[in-house]
DNA sequence: GCTTTGACCATAT
DNA sequence: CATATGGCCAAAG
C-alpha cells in the first residue's frame, strides 16, 4: 500500500479535528499535537485552507491566543463566530476564552520575591 | 530547485 | 493587550 506520509498526516489532523467535542475549542498547534504532529500547526491551517472537508468542525479550531484565525472583515470570521456561539461557545469581539499557557518556571520561582 | 506565501506559535518589548 | 521578531513546515510559482 502506498502510504504517503503527507497524506497520512493530513488524515490524522482531520481525525483530531473531528474528535473535538461541541462547545470546546482548540488551537492549531494543539490539534497538530493531538494528531501526533508537534510543530505542524501551519500544516493544519493549510489543510483547512486548501481542503474543505465536509462535516469537519473547522470552526472549533482557533489560534493559540483564542482568537479567530480569520481577519475581522472576512466572511469566514463571521461564519466561525456564529457557529461557535451556536455551540455554546462565548465569543466576544472575535475572541474566545482560552486557558492561559503556564508561566515560565523562572517567573514562578524567581519572579515574585519571597 | 529556489523563492514566496500561509485559517501558525512562542518570546520579547 | 498590541506590536514586532524569529522559527517552523509544506505547497505552489
Amino acid at each position: 500500500m502506498a502510504s504517503d506520509g503527507t497524506n497520512d498526516a493530513a488524515r490524522r489532523i482531520l481525525a483530531a479535528i473531528r474528535a473535538l467535542p461541541a462547545g470546546e475549542v482548540a488551537g492549531y498547534g494543539e490539534v497538530a499535537r493531538r494528531a501526533g504532529l508537534p510543530g505542524r500547526a501551519r500544516l493544519v491551517a493549510r489543510l483547512l485552507s486548501t481542503v474543505a472537508e465536509p462535516g469537519l468542525p473547522w470552526h472549533r479550531v482557533l489560534r493559540s491566543d483564542g482568537r479567530v484565525a480569520f481577519p475581522p472583515d472576512s466572511d469566514g470570521f463571521v461564519e466561525q463566530c456564529a457557529r461557535l456561539r451556536a455551540e455554546g461557545v462565548p465569543v466576544a469581539n472575535g475572541r474566545v476564552r482560552m486557558p492561559r499557557r503556564g508561566p515560565s518556571l523562572d517567573e514562578t520561582l524567581w519572579g515574585p520575591p519571597g
